[in-house]
DNA sequence: CGGCATCCTCGTGGATACTG
DNA sequence: CAGTATCCACGAGGATGCCG
């Protein structure tokens, strides 16, 4: 490889749509959102007490794009003091399933990765 | 806290092991490089020379991180002019098999997503 | 309650230069 | 060639305040 004077651009150009995926899920708390939505519906507090850290600006502005990305509908609740509701669709489903596989991996190999750490920062010099 | 009155803790506190995989996923340089080094060892310019926008600091740092967490190996041949290869570890291929079905869903979905933002843009106010 | 606007900070990351 | 160190700009993102 490397010799193919064009391989396949799947990564490696910036136009390339993988990119913008990886660019979305770099965004910790959509795919947080993502996966709390997965759940089940839920209101806009709600999210925000759920999700640990996460400011009121950050969850507007996450949520915006999910939907914008119709990843995540919104639906607003004409009440007295409006409500709104936030549930994941179809689209977003399928990405939550296609992210599920890291959350495992993570829950399964995290230890590894931190054993690596300890291994490389202890290791790297104090071989004591 | 503890899952005190609520679901699981999954991803929704700070604490947990998601949180670090998907910062780390989140990097998108770091993602690029694993799907890179899957394909087979690779040296540092070359790395530079396929991650289209990438900068050398951030190519180096990202390596390093890698290297730290246990997902990429680093051998030095000590030709005159030094050469350093990278390398996926059986660990990092693990990640990248996780990390794959994403990029599949990107390339799958990518024209839905493309398409409800342009719904969203121009559906939401049509006047403009 | 849900959400936008403003301000201000602080880390991310590019450009540059120098070393082994 | 492979990397480190420095400087600096930019924008992500938290805090706050106000409005529907």
């Amino acid at each position: 490889m490397g010799a193919s004077a064009h391989l396949s651009p799947d990564v490696f150009a910036a136009d390339c749509p993988t990119r913008r995926v990886l660019d979305r899920i770099g965004d910790k708390w959509a795919v947080l959102i993502l996966i709390l939505l997965a759940r089940g519906t839920t209101r806009f507090n709600e999210l925000r007490r759920l999700i640990d850290g996460i400011s009121q600006k950050m969850l507007s502005q996450t949520l915006k794009s999910l939907e914008r990305d119709g990843l995540v509908s919104r639906r607003v609740i004409p009440t007295v003091p409006v409500a709104v509701e936030y549930a994941i669709t179809p689209l977003g489903r399928t990405l939550h399933d296609a992210v599920d596989p890291l959350r495992i991996w993570a829950e399964t190999h995290i230890a590894a990765v931190e054993a690596a750490q300890k291994r490389y920062d202890g290791g790297g010099q104090a071989s004591a």
